[in-house]
RNA sequence: GCCCAUAUAGCUCAGUCGGUAGAGCACUUCCUUGGUAAGGAAGAGGUCACCGGUUCGAUUCCGGUUAUGGGCUCCA
């Protein structure tokens, strides 16, 4: 006689064991409908499980997350089942729900064509609406292997010997196509009504470059259409804030085919990295850093003392010139341990915070680069801290407070943090390691922040945090980072002298908080669909004349505006005032001034936003006010 | 680097079942001097990414290269 308990706190008695939905079907046909799967004290099972003893159960429907998730699980097995019967001689690997959709790994002898793509979306529609029952089953693992195999799946049997012995297995079956899977799932194909395949590609089996490449398909699942479509439609919106798309509107920068992966910089562009440069050089200047510059190309040698010469030889750029062999730094902490090596340092000089806007070039390899986010010549916010053991932990926690202060003023609060830990292959001992650990995982948890671990993730020279900000259709981009380095300084024989007059080498952290001014730019107009703030905007206010006749009030108005520090253009073209209106506000000036008659009657400016606001007629000196609150605001 | 796709005017794109191309916007000139998101007319503009092959003939078909896009791998 299970008694069991509902999310409200009603219950529910039953003579015998029920399934889950006979639980939902005895609450009401609507819920026995949309019942995707149960919850029974926590765990999550299918329909059909059968509870004979006391428990709490709360039905899942595709509202919940968990539902939505079974949802797109169940979908990444209806197009399984569908490529199965459609290509029976491609054999299936794994399938996994991942954010807003699933995917499929299959293992097939020739790449799916976007027709073959159409023909497998319209043969899952066909299977969803045969309401197929998916049933589900326990074996036993050699059992499973035995079956896989006879049906030709070997990359399946493969993951199933991979399973310990003593374990049961279930499988799911859906029709003619059975499958290995935790579950749960639908109770039948019916209940997939709004999914899309979004795309296909190329993907390493088992994640390992060195292995074959399977066909990948993604696709998207949703509880009902309007959420697909809702979906879709946020997807068509975020391409609409693709900084590479907004940055030739706006005319920020360009790429061209003779420098891949190099920004050509347009003025435009060039002011907000300016903006934004100047802005960084102030706030490290306030934090104690110092500001230095490096040589751009440094010999060989040195970067084979650094050690990067054995690891990243093959991404570096290279030059000969008076038969000796150069490389373009790929990084700036040689050359910084140089400077720290000019003079004998004590432990008074310590913490040395040098920081520098470095240029550097890496060779990424050609399939990596990705508009601004990711390039070969880009411009690190870097700086590094030589500094004590025992000061880590407040040089760490100082970074951590100086990059969310940044990031605030930059309109960013949501990011991911990730500590990574230490490498199976590393230098130092594990003792150092261990106090190097246990600093930055202090350091985060004095500031209250949520951090993923990374096992193992760390570089060999010491762990590392990271700090990754969205881009506008979600993909996450590393910006800062901290790492610890116990490597470095000894390499390249920087030493200070501590108070028993002994010397030591010091600790070194890299940091940056932006990471690459390129990727950060592109981030930055994403997140803010090139509406920068006015702080950052290029032009800040652009002054309209309506006839030619006021044009020389209105370039004294935007002189006079730029003599205050702004930055100002004047638009005095032979145009309606509605198409200057119209493109001023599609360049993003947050402020238009609109100049005719009655403005220079009265010396007075009609001021507009980018948004459409009419914040009504001003003199100078008032919109001069409101413009200079306005860019304090940040 | 690997898989797939793409490359036509400054931009966004159409097109040619193989006979050297077209639109809108932008640009130039002229008219218009107009008060809050596109005034009108005319004109100019393309070695159809590059290299090769097939063909009487290639922008179109095939191969290669380069770049870009979407993934995978990588990212000091």
């Amino acid at each position: 006689m299970p008694i069991i308990t509902l999310p409200d706190g009603s219950t529910r008695t039953f003579d015998g064991p029920v399934t889950v939905a006979d639980v939902a079907r005895s609450i009401g046909p609507g819920l026995a409908k949309a019942a995707l799967a149960g919850q029974v004290d926590g765990r999550l099972v299918d329909t059909s499980h059968r509870i004979s003893a006391d428990t709490h159960l709360s039905i899942i429907t595709g509202s919940q997350a968990e539902g939505l998730e079974v949802i797109r699980h169940s979908t990444a097995h209806l197009l399984a089942q569908a490529v199965k019967a459609l290509f029976p001689s491609a054999q299936v690997t794994i399938g996994p729900v991942i954010e807003d959709g699933f995917y499929y790994d299959f293992a097939y002898e020739r790449p799916f064509t976007p027709e073959d793509i159409a023909a497998i979306e319209a043969r899952m529609a066909e299977l969803a609406k045969a309401e197929i029952d998916v049933s589900r089953a326990e074996w036993s693992r050699d059992d499973a292997v035995r079956f896989f195999e006879a049906q030709g799946e070997h990359y399946k049997a493969e993951i199933i010997r991979s399973i310990p012995e003593t374990e049961t297995l279930s499988l799911y079956s859906q029709g003619e196509f059975t499958d290995l899977c935790r579950g749960p799932h639908v109770p039948d194909t019916g209940k997939l009504k709004a999914f899309k395949l979004t795309k296909v590609a190329g993907a390493y089996w088992r994640g390992d470059s060195r292995n074959e490449m399977l066909q990948r398909i993604y696709g998207t699942a949703w509880a009902d259409t309007k959420s697909l479509d809702a979906y879709l439609k946020r997807l068509e919106e975020a391409e609409k804030r693709d900084h590479r798309r907004i940055g030739r509107q706006l005319d920020f920068f360009h790429f061209q085919e003779e420098a891949p992966g190099m920004a050509f910089w347009h003025e435009r562009g060039w002011t907000l990295w300016q903006q934004i440069e100047q802005y960084m050089r102030g706030v490290l200047r306030k934090h104690g850093y110092r500001e230095v510059k490096c040589p751009q190309i440094l010999d060989a040698s040195l970067w084979k003392r650094s050690g990067h010469w054995e690891n990243f030889r093959e991404n570096m750029f290279v030059t000969d010139s008076e038969e000796r062999e150069f490389a373009v730094k790929p990084m700036n902490c040689p050359g910084h341990v140089q400077i720290f090596n000019q003079g004998l340092k004590s432990y008074r000089d310590l913490p040395l915070r040098l920081a520098e806007f470095g240029s550097c070039h890496r060779n990424e390899p050609s399939g990596a680069l990705h508009g601004l986010m990711r390039v070969r010549a880009f411009t690190q916010d870097d700086a590094h801290i030589f500094c004590t053991e025992g000061q880590i932990q407040a040089e760490v926690a100082g970074f951590i407070d100086l990059l969310l202060a940044v990031y605030r003023d930059f309109g960013f609060e949501d990011l991911q943090i990730k500590l990574s830990t230490r490498p199976a292959k590393r230098v130092g001992d594990d003792a150092t390691w261990d106090k190097a650990e246990e600093a930055l995982r202090l350091a985060l948890d004095s500031k209250g922040l949520a951090w993923d671990l990374q096992p193992g993730e760390g570089a060999f020279y010491g762990p590392k945090i990271e700090f990754s900000l969205r881009d506008s259709i979600g993909r996450v981009w590393q910006c800062g980072t901290i790492q610890l380095d116990f490597a470095l300084p000894t390499r390249l024989g920087a030493e200070y002298v501590a108070e028993d007059n002994s010397r030591h080498a010091p600790v070194m952290l890299h940091r940056a908080i932006l990471g690459s001014l390129e990727r950060f730019i592109g981030i930055l107009i994403e997140h803010h669909a090139g509406l920068l703030p006015t702080w950052l905007a290029p032009a800040q206010v652009a002054a309209l004349s309506i006839t030619e006749r006021f044009a020389d009030y209105a370039r004294e108005v935007s002189e006079t505006l730029e003599n205050q520090g702004f930055r100002a253009i004047a638009d005095l073209r032979n145009e309606k005032i509605g198409l200057k209106i119209r493109e001023q506000t599609l360049q993003r000036i947050p402020y238009l001034l609109v100049i005719g008659e009655r403005e220079v009657e009265h010396k007075t400016v009609a001021v507009r936003t980018r948004r459409g606001e009419d914040l009504g007629t001003m003199t100078l000196a008032e919109f001069s006010a409101h413009l200079s609150a306005d860019v304090s605001r940040r």
